[in-house]
This record gives C-alpha cells, sequence and structure tokens, in this order.
RNA sequence: GCCCUGGUGGUGGAAUUGGUAGACACGCAGGACUUAAAAUCCUGUGACCAUUGCGGUCGUGCGGGUUCAAGUCCCGCCCGGGGUACCA
C-alpha cells in the first residue's frame, strides 16, 4: 500500500515515548498553556468513539499551541474510585483495586494508540495513596476552617476559637448552622464535647444529622446530584429520604460567589445557566406572620369572644402585630420603670384586688395604655404634667379608643398622690357597674392573658413576591415544620396526625411524580397577615418543601399556581391583587389557573395599589423591614454537599471518634489507607464495610470513621495536583501553582455541570481562601463537547414469520413483486392493491407498518445501510433460516438515531477503526463530523471520505512508485497563496475551536495543490506542520523524510503573510433587487462610479432592467453590487 | 411548566461582521481503467419547469416585519435535543 499508516504510527508513537517528547517542565522561558480533560473513570467496556472526541480536541489544541511557542501541561490520568468496580467485587469477591487497575491498562492501550500527547509522567489516579493523602489533607483543612461572613472568606477555626474566648458568638458572622448566642464565659464553661459540637456548626467539613437520600440497593447515600427523579443515577434505584449521621461540606457558604465567578469565565451560556439554576438564588423577604392571639397555645380555653362566637373563634386581640412589634419594647421598658404615681397605682390594682385583672402598659391598638383591664374593656390613664400641653392628642387618643369599645377614665398624678383611695373606689364602681352588650363580652379572664406579648409566636416565611401580600388568603406550612404540634387545635388533632402520618410513608419519588394530587390538611390555627390585619388559615401541605426558604410560605392563590390550586381544591377564597400589563380585572372565579405575572400593576393592595410589580415589591419589604416585621432575604437552593458513602471502594476519612465527637488524625498519619475487609458488604448490624477490617482505630485506640468519601471528592482538585504530581511535602508547591496558575482550556461532558463542575470550583475557592492557589476560578474556558450518538440500523420482518423485507419496499418507494406477494401468500396482506397503489401512500404506509416489526440489526453486518445476508444469518440462531425479500438483489436497511448502547447494536469501538484506517483517519473523521460542542450521530460511511484526503495528502509528498518526490522548486504566487490560504483558514478554525472547518480546509487545500501538481519543498513542509496537530503520525513522518530530524512537535507554526493573499480583481455578483443574476469581474481598485458604469452598459443588467432607469444602485466593493429597480 | 439549545439537499455539515445559500465530505447516477473485482480517476447531483440552446421559478421549520439586501436582525408560533422541577 502507498501509505501504510500501521506502520508509521507505530514507529512514532514509539518515538514519542522513548524521547519522552510530551514531557513537561514547570520552569520555562516560553508561556504557559494548560488544557485539561476530564479524566475518565475506567470502565470494564473500555473506550468507544464518542470518548476520544473530546480528547481529540484538546489534543489539537495542545499540540497547536506548542507550534505556537507556548509550554502547554496537557496531562491525563483516572478517576479511579467508582460503584461499577466495588458492585463487581460485592459480585465475584475480586478486589476493586484488581478490577480497576486493568481496566486502567486497558484504557491506557486504548489512548496510546490514538496518538496523544499527554504528558504521562503526570499521571495521577484517585485511588492511589500519593495521590489521596492530599485528598485526606484537603478535607482536614475543610474541617478546620469556617466561613466568614464579614471578610467573605474561609478562616481557622482556631482563630474562632479565640473570639470565642475573648467574646462568645456575639460579633461572629458566620455562614453557619443554627447556634444560639453564648458569651465568652458560657463558652469557657462548656464542656470539651460540647465546644466540639458548637465547632461543628462552624466548620466547613461537619457532621450533622441530615435528611439525605439514602438508596437501599446501592447501600450508601447519594448527593442532590447523583438523583434524579427519585432514583440512583447509577443504576436507577428507588431513593428515600432518611435522617442519618453525615458528612457534609458548607459548599452553601460559597453560593454567592459561586455565582459571580460565573462572569467572569467563559462557559457555554447553557452550562452557566445550568449551574445557576442549580445554586438557585431568589430574592425576596422573610415576614413574620403571627400567631392569632387566642390560639396560641395553652389558651385556647380562654378565648375571647368579642365578635360573633363562631366557636372557638376569636375575633379579637388588643392590637395588631405590627403595632405590637413597634411598641412593644417601650411597654416592656414603662413596665420595668414606672412612674412613682402609676407605679402607686399599679399596687393597688394589681393581682386582682379589685375581683378583676387588670395589665399594665398594655398595647392597644396603636396606643401603650397605663393600664387597662380586657374582660371589662376599661382603660385607666395616668395624666403626667405634659398631659396640659397634650391634652388635644389625649382626646383624640380617647376618641379612637372608644371607637373599637374601650373606655377611658383619667386621674391626674395629684389625685393619685393624695386621694388614692378615691381613685380606686372609682376604679371598682366603673368596673363593676360596666355591662357590655352581648358579644362584646370577653368574659371572665382569669390568667395572665398578655394579648401583645402572646403574638410573640410567629410562623416566619419567605416569599419572593412580597407585592402579592394582600392577596394571601391562607398560609402553608411543610409536613416538618415544628410549629405544627403546638398550634394544631384539638379539633384537628386527628385529621393532622393523620396527614403527616402519610406523608411520612410517601416516598421521594411519589411525592414528585403524583404533583398533580392536591394535599393537605388544616391545622385549625389562624396567622394573621402583618398588612391587612386578617386572620388566614394555617394549612399543612407536602408542596411546600422542608429545605427550602423557612418551610413556610404566604399562599397567593391568585398568583400562585400551586396555592391556587390548591385553594380550588380546598374552597380557599382567591383575591386578585396583581393586574397584567394591559389586562382587565376578572372575577378569579372563572380563571382556569393563576396568573403568576411578573409585570403588572397592583390592584387591591391597601397602600400600594396602583404600584408596578417592581415598586411594590421594594415598597412591602421597606414597610416590614421600618415595622421589624421582616427583611429583605436571599434564599439558595443549593444546599451542602453530603459527603460520607457506606461504600468500601472510596477515601477514607482521615477521622477517629472520641467521646463521640469527630477528631482530625495528624498530618503525619497521612494517607490513611484503604484497609482490606473479608467482604465488600455492610456489617450485619448495617455499619459500612469498613467496619469489617480489623484493627480499623487509631494507636490510642480511637474507632476510626467507617464511612468514605464520594467520588467526587477525587476529582475536585486534580487539576492543580497535576501541576505538581509527585511532591510528597505539598499538596503542590507555590513555585508550580504561580506558574501553571489554572486551566485555560478545558474539555469535558455537560453532564458534569451540577456536579464536579460545581464541586471543583467550591474546592479551588476554598483552597483560594487559604492562600494555596493563586486563581480562585480553576477552569478559565470550558467546552463542553457533544454527545456521540449512535445510528442504528433496523431490519423489517413480517410479523409471524421469519420473512424479511427490504426497507423501501416497507415504506413503498419500491413495489413489491408479484413474486414476493406470492411468497407472503400465507401472511394476509389484506385487499391492498400494490401494484395500483403506488408510489408510496400515507395509507400504503399505514398498513405496512402494522403487518411488519422492526428489529435492530447489528451495525458491523451492514455496510451502508446495505445488510449482510450471510453474516446476519449467522449472527443470531433464530434469523439463520431467515428468507429475504430483496430490492435489485440487495436488502436494504433502515435507519435511525439513538443513543450509542450494547443493546440497540449501534457501539463502535475506536480500536477496529484505527486497525482499519489508522489513528489519523480516525482524529480527522472525528473532528470532520461536526462542530464540536454539537451532539451528532456518529456514522462510519463518512470515513472513507477522511482516508482518502489523507492518501491524497500522502500523494502530494510522492509519486505514482511511492517515493519521496518534494523538490526544491520556488513555488509560485498561486501555490503560495494557496498555502497562506490554508495557513489563515486554518488558524482562525483552531482559535474558536472550528476544528470540522478546519479539516474541509485541509481538503480544499489538497485538492488545489493537487490540480497545480505542486510538490514543492516550500509549500508542502509548512503544509505539514499545519497539519501536524490534527494528523500528528502522519506530519512527523512527512517531516522527517523531508530531512528533518527533531520531532516536528515543537516546529514552529507558518507564519501567515497576508501579501500572497491580495486579489487585484473581485468577481462581483451583479443582483437585482437582491436576487443575483450574473456576474463581473473588476479590478478591486476601480472607483465605485466606474463599477456602476460598467454594470449598466452590460446588456445582461439592460435585460433585467426592461429599459426602466434603475432607482438605487448599491455597490459595496469586494461585496456586491445590488441594482434597485 | 420554566430555562438553555438547535431546526439548511437523500446524509454529516459550510456560509466567522446582514452581501452570490448548499463549501467540503458521504451517498447516489453515469463514464474511464480492468478478463473481473477492489482501488483510482472523470462528470453530474436542492426541488420544480424548460431542455435544442439560452434559461426561468421556488427554496434555510411556519407566519409576519425591518432592510437596497435576511439562513443571519426583530415579533409571534411549531418541532427536536438538553437541563430542571411543587424552590414559594
Amino acid at each position: 500500500m502507498d501509505y501504510n499508516f500501521s506502520k508509521i504510527e507505530k514507529k512514532w508513537q514509539a518515538y514519542w515515548k522513548a524521547n519522552k517528547t510530551y514531557k513537561t517542565e514547570n520552569k520555562s522561558e516560553k508561556p504557559k498553556y494548560y488544557v485539561l480533560d476530564m479524566f475518565p473513570y475506567p470502565s470494564g467496556a473500555g473506550l468507544h468513539v464518542g470518548h476520544p472526541l473530546g480528547y481529540i480536541a484538546s489534543d489539537i489544541y495542545t499540540r497547536y499551541k506548542r507550534h505556537k511557542g507556548f509550554n502547554v501541561l496537557h496531562p491525563m490520568g483516572y478517576d479511579a474510585y467508582g460503584l461499577p468496580a466495588e458492585q463487581y467485587a460485592i459480585q465475584t469477591g475480586q478486589h476493586p483495586a484488581i478490577t480497576t487497575e486493568k481496566n486502567i491498562a486497558r484504557y491506557r492501550e486504548q489512548l496510546d494508540k490514538i496518538g496523544f500527547s499527554f504528558d504521562w509522567d503526570r499521571e495521577v489516579r484517585t485511588c492511589n495513596p500519593d495521590y489521596y493523602k492530599w485528598t485526606q489533607w484537603t478535607f482536614i483543612q475543610l474541617f478546620n476552617h469556617y466561613y466568614n461572613n464579614k471578610t467573605n472568606k474561609a478562616e481557622s477555626i482556631a482563630e474562632l476559637v479565640k473570639i470565642f474566648e475573648k467574646e462568645g458568638n456575639i460579633n461572629i458572622d458566620a455562614n453557619c448552622s443554627e447556634t444560639p448566642v453564648f458569651t465568652a464565659d458560657e463558652w469557657k464553661s462548656k464542656s470539651e464535647k460540647q465546644q466540639q459540637e458548637t465547632l461543628l456548626n462552624y466548620r466547613l467539613a461537619y457532621l450533622s444529622d441530615t435528611m439525605v437520600n439514602w438508596c437501599p440497593q446501592l447501600g450508601t447515600v447519594l448527593a442532590n446530584d447523583e438523583v434524579v427523579g427519585g432514583l440512583s443515577v447509577r443504576g436507577g434505584y428507588a431513593v428515600e429520604r432518611k435522617s442519618m449521621r453525615q458528612w457534609s461540606l458548607r459548599i452553601s457558604a460559597y453560593a454567592e460567589r459561586l455565582l459571580q465567578g460565573l462572569e467572569n469565565i467563559d462557559w457555554s451560556d447553557s452550562i452557566k445557566e445550568i449551574q445557576k439554576n442549580w445554586i438557585g438564588k431568589s430574592i425576596g423577604a422573610e415576614i413574620n406572620f403571627h400567631l392569632s392571639p387566642a390560639l396560641s397555645k395553652g389558651e385556647r380555653d380562654l378565648t375571647p369572644t368579642l365578635s360573633k362566637g363562631e366557636g372557638v373563634k376569636p375575633r379579637f386581640y388588643t392590637t395588631n402585630p405590627l403595632d405590637w412589634a413597634a411598641l412593644k419594647d417601650n411597654a416592656k421598658k414603662m413596665r420595668k420603670e414606672p412612674t412613682e404615681t402609676e407605679n402607686i397605682l399599679w399596687q393597688c390594682l394589681r393581682g386582682n384586688q379589685l375581683g378583676f385583672k387588670i395589665r399594665r402598659q398594655q398595647v392597644v391598638s396603636n396606643y401603650i395604655a397605663d393600664f387597662v383591664c380586657l374582660s371589662k374593656k376599661l382603660i385607666i390613664e395616668v395624666d403626667g404634667k405634659i398631659h396640659e400641653q397634650q391634652k388635644e392628642q389625649d382626646a383624640e387618643r380617647t376618641l379612637e379608643l372608644e371607637k373599637i369599645g374601650f373606655e377611658v377614665i383619667r386621674f391626674s398624678n395629684e389625685e393619685i398622690i393624695h386621694n388614692i383611695d378615691n381613685v380606686i373606689d372609682t376604679i371598682k364602681y366603673k368596673l363593676e357597674s360596666k355591662v357590655l352588650s352581648l358579644g362584646e363580652d370577653l368574659g371572665e379572664v382569669s390568667k395572665a392573658l398578655s394579648f401583645g406579648e402572646d403574638l410573640g409566636e410567629v410562623i416566619r416565611i419567605f416569599t419572593t413576591r412580597p407585592d402579592t401580600i394582600f392577596g394571601v388568603t391562607f398560609m402553608v406550612l411543610c409536613p416538618e415544620h415544628e410549629i405544627i404540634s403546638s398550634i394544631t387545635t384539638a379539633e384537628q388533632k386527628e385529621a393532622v396526625a393523620n396527614y403527616l402520618q402519610w406523608t411520612k410513608n410517601r416516598s421521594e419519588r411519589e411525592r414528585q411524580t403524583e404533583v398533580n394530587k392536591i394535599t393537605g390538611v388544616f391545622t385549625g390555627a389562624y396567622a394573621i397577615n402583618p398588612l391587612t390585619n386578617q386572620e388566614i388559615p394555617i394549612w399543612i401541605s407536602d408542596y411546600v418543601l422542608a429545605g427550602y426558604g423557612t418551610g413556610a410560605i404566604m399562599a397567593v392563590p391568585a398568583h400562585d399556581s400551586r396555592d391556587f390550586v390548591f385553594a380550588r381544591h380546598f374552597g380557599l377564597p382567591i383575591p386578585q391583587v396583581i393586574l397584567p400589563t394591559g389586562e382587565q380585572a376578572e372575577d378569579t372565579a372563572n380563571w382556569k389557573e393563576s396568573k403568576d405575572s411578573k409585570e403588572g400593576t397592583c390592584i387591591n393592595s391597601g397602600f400600594i395599589t396602583g404600584m408596578t410589580v417592581k415598586d411594590g415589591i421594594k415598597a412591602v419589604i421597606d414597610f416590614v423591614e421600618e415595622k421589624g416585621i421582616g427583611k429583605r432575604m436571599i434564599n439558595y437552593r443549593l444546599r451542602d454537599a453530603i459527603f460520607s458513602r457506606q461504600r468500601y471502594w472510596g477515601e477514607p476519612f482521615p477521622v477517629y471518634y472520641k467521646d463521640g465527637m469527630p477528631y482530625m488524625l495528624d498530618e503525619s498519619k497521612l494517607p490513611l489507607e484503604l484497609p482490606a475487609v473479608d467482604k465488600y458488604l455492610p456489617t450485619e448490624s448495617g455499619e459500612p464495610p469498613l467496619a469489617r477490617a480489623e484493627n480499623w482505630h487509631t494507636e490510642e485506640g480511637y474507632p476510626l470513621e467507617c464511612n468514605t468519601m464520594p467520588g467526587f471528592a477525587g476529582s475536585s482538585a486534580y487539576y492543580l495536583r497535576y501541576m505538581d504530581a509527585h511532591n510528597d511535602k505539598e499538596i503542590f508547591s507555590k513555585e508550580a501553582n504561580a506558574y501553571w496558575q489554572n486551566v485555560d482550556l478545558y474539555i469535558g461532558g455537560a453532564e458534569h455541570a451540577t456536579g464536579h463542575l460545581i464541586y471543583a470550583r467550591f474546592w479551588n475557592k476554598f483552597l483560594f481562601d487559604m492562600g494555596l492557589c493563586v486563581k480562585d476560578e480553576p477552569f478559565q474556558k470550558l467546552i463542553n463537547q457533544g454527545m456521540i450518538q449512535g445510528r442504528s440500523n433496523f431490519v423489517y420482518r413480517f410479523k409471524g414469520s421469519n420473512i424479511f423485507v427490504s426497507y423501501n419496499k416497507v415504506i413503498g418507494k419500491v413495489q413489491l413483486e408479484q413474486e414476493d406477494l406470492e411468497r407472503l401468500g400465507t401472511l394476509s396482506l389484506g385487499d391492498l392493491n400494490f401494484h395500483d397503489s403506488l408510489p408510496p401512500s400515507t395509507e400504503f404506509k399505514s398498513f405496512m407498518e402494522d403487518k411488519v416489526q422492526a428489529i435492530h440489526v447489528d451495525i458491523n453486518i451492514v455496510d451502508n445501510d446495505i445488510l449482510d445476508i450471510e453474516a446476519f444469518k449467522k449472527w443470531m440462531p433464530d434469523y439463520a433460516n431467515a428468507e429475504f425479500i430483496l430490492e435489485n438483489g440487495k436488502y436494504h436497511c433502515d435507519w435511525g438515531v439513538e443513543k450509542m448502547s450494547k443493546s440497540l447494536y449501534n457501539v463502535q469501538n475506536p480500536d477496529d477503526l484505527v486497525v482499519r484506517y489508522g489513528a489519523d483517519t480516525l482524529r480527522m473523521y472525528e473532528m470532520f463530523l461536526g462542530p464540536l460542542e454539537q451532539s451528532k450521530p456518529w456514522d462510519t460511511k463518512g470515513i472513507e471520505g477522511v482516508f482518502r484526503f489523507i492518501r491524497k495528502f500522502w500523494k502530494l509528498y510522492h509519486n505514482e512508485n511511492n517515493d519521496f518526490c518534494v523538490t526544491d522548486e520556488k513555488a509560485n504566487p498561486q501555490e503560495l497563496k494557496v498555502l497562506h490560504r490554508t495557513i489563515k483558514k486554518i488558524q482562525d478554525d483552531i482559535e474558536r475551536f472550528s476544528f470540522n472547518t478546519a479539516v474541509s480546509t485541509f481538503m480544499i487545500c489538497t485538492n488545489e495543490l493537487t490540480d497545480l501538481k505542486c510538490h514543492k519543498r516550500e509549500i508542502l513542509q509548512p503544509l505539514a506542520v499545519l497539519i501536524s496537530p490534527y494528523a500528528p503520525h502522519l506530519a512527523e513522518e512527512l517531516w522527517h523524510i523531508s530531512g528533518n530530524n527533531e520531532s516536528i512537535t515543537f516546529a514552529a507554526f507558518p507564519q501567515l503573510n497576508e501579501a500572497y493573499l491580495v486579489e487585484n480583481t473581485f468577481n462581483y455578483p451583479i443582483s437585482f433587487n437582491g436576487k443575483t443574476r450574473f456576474q463581473m469581474e473588476f479590478a478591486t481598485d476601480i472607483p465605485v462610479a466606474e463599477i456602476e458604469k460598467a454594470v449598466l452598459a452590460h446588456p445582461d443588467a439592460q435585460k433585467w432592467l426592461e429599459g426602466k432607469a434603475p432607482k438605487k444602485v448599491i455597490i459595496v466593493p469586494k461585496k456586491i453590487v445590488n441594482i434597485v429597480i
């Protein structure tokens, strides 16, 4: 053969290996460039053609950058921990390390055959103790740090402890679990255990009881990104919610920085969007809704029934939450520091002395009454000296209080000091004689009923739409909400208990799949809308999630679809409060769904009526902040990452337990190696496999952690370790990191958007905070290669027979012959006359669809959609006696694009293709398929074209006898133009990662040079460098036989000389009203006016003008001439 | 549902800034070479009309719009792929 690719490729692969051509140094005069691939999990199946797609692209870019004079770091390694190897170990008893080792060897062999320029000296394997030592080390650092909101970075726990010792935690603003305020003294009086417990609230790696995704089949918990639709991503097993004591990483502390960081990195919009959604920032407000007082705990029996007594439902309270919030501090202060006269009077009134319960400094409406008897609605005011100055205000106040049914009596300071007995008598008389009208009577209130104060029982809700607060008609709590037990009324107790039980037993999957099922229960309690003072019923439903916001919502049925269906189902009112732009208010009874409009005007909304949604939101938040009943709040959906796995094949935690508290091993004890176990299964008591290990404790005898780390632990900082892969003193040296900085180009699948790509950014930001790495984003540019889909082939079999019919006869494109019909005689084909009904009719097609069955057929026995009938018969025993109805003597298959999968018989293995066409052809073909980022079907038939091209390229350098024939003859301008046009285009294309068009460019260039019969060194030597990133073996061979002794790897990229590209003439398309009609060639420097003259004079132009004068002539130099008629 | 993407011949795709739509390749058809096959080379290949020749009409998912000019920009839909989901 002319071009012996297998000999050439083996030769140069051996050369590169022997000469360590791709070994990269950490010190160089050259500028650095870091190209990284997402390292693979070495599965037993080996690589398929989808795998190397990204590796080829990154390898091309790497080689290109080397030609451009960069020192390029391009490493590879293995994400070696993982479930498949462990599952295999459980089944076979073989240690997962052995399986992994074997799979890695296979991967390496496959990778080597494709000619990648990885620096294998830097290889990492996450399961290697030298590597996971630093995973463990980083975990210790996470444990020893907390997130300081004031400085917005991670800081040392040791420093935090110092602050606790000095001033407690009052001044600490940390991103931590909920922790009560304590003083320095309180801190010091805590036991060691208590202190450790408190510190766990702060640590970035912390142990806590968490609701986790427990997967019984896998016997482990899973992170949120490992669960989709209630099923595990690996294996598709059911996942349930369960509370377990687990390690978590406080990634939520970094939510804002993870979000902001997206602004400055060059990633695709779609992947940024996925991360933004995953982080899920929502800006809104937390607002306190007070419980309706009469239903506060323990006082239900004392319920006042001021208004129409509807059973136990109260309709009265002395003030509203707003005023209470505003005045409570004053009231309390005034109680503590009474004036002299107030005190004298109080001593006579207190403790039921008069037979009536009197309270002092009670908030009534928006005033603080000095004394009040609620059961008789009597207020007693003591007027000090200032009364003289504010008589008017006091009169007004009296009037207001009378309006709401109170009587006010006043005494002066003098009266009380000099005539206290008289004052008491007056009061007593008033109280005894006062008779309230029916329904107004508050009844006898014997126990202390501090209305205002007990309004302090609040439920905090989170909303992003505070502007809709006037449309709230009920509140919904998540079933886990802790307040439920204390607010549920006796009547509702049973119903609530039943509902809570039901939700508990409902699986996460059921909950998610039965979204349309509306369920809920009324607690019997009411809350007060702080803006309207209306009471709203409090419901419980599992459509409110415990993990988000406060686990409680204010329901706005008119403007939230979930609240809407809930309100409809339970018959709750639906008032409209937002008018979407351009709409009229309507009766919500006629609505089919809510109007969740983000734009519009507030209506029926008190003081925000008429405002836009945007202004309304601001106004309400300002209002609640001012009143101290709510505040601006930002919520993130991002949850802390659960970091424990109850599995064997993962990094052991460097953790031991003392007195039930976790402690970190000393760094000198690292790595803590994975111990041997007898079985890779949980123990009988349900402990993780590590509990089976012997001597799994420290030298002092403290037990070691039995969980292992999850898959993302080892992949979160591997890009940093590559910089200094063999450093046994530190995770990487400062110098190495200072030189390599971060990854310039990262290529990998988009499926890691919410897993690895978030965790790695978090991990990196933490190391950045520690001052270990210099960049706070790990991956500057990210490209997600598209999936390579499979192209499946189908054959059609007549149902109930073993007769296969060729594709075009199924769709009716080719007629069924008389003999075909005879062969099908036993299979009734009905009345259709096929000879007359052709060409294909939909009728025919649907008829046939009913008669035949599509069967997947192995793509390896199909060539160009033509089935190899003999191979098919041998393929499966069932088909040994298959009969065929052919077209033109061939069996044509149908085809379709599906995912690449063994079960669909459409898997392509790169090794076969390398054997048949060579690595260079495979590399170029994978690029030629289409844009890197786009998903596309793998179709082998196109590979022939690339193979032809490569041989044609080879022939530029060789004559008919396959002898090297490059000459030193001077190149002519035409040849130089071809070369430099190619240089320009190839460079442009690589820079914008458009590898498919680059391959086309090589083809065009080769076709042109072939036509020119060009065999000149001046052209062909630079051309070899140009193609070297794509077809490195071919290029290396041509480079050497052209007389070079060094590897082509570091040859300078050909310099573009624009001078060769200058065109003297341009062939103008002449268009009329935008439609191109003919062409005319003009010199590029000719004046526009002359072009116009010449064009209009052209006979063809005259034809199109039809004698009319052109309205306008547009001439864009070197682009187009357009004549408007 | 929401968000992101994409939709161009029989197929993969090209058209980078609004300026000749379909480059390049596959496939297909015809031809050359050959005893034959493979390989190689040449010609044609968006659809429709015309075909003796010149040629003409339509055409980038659909419907509008902006412009001298739209695959490309704007508005409204339809369909495929991916992400996400009671996230308030």
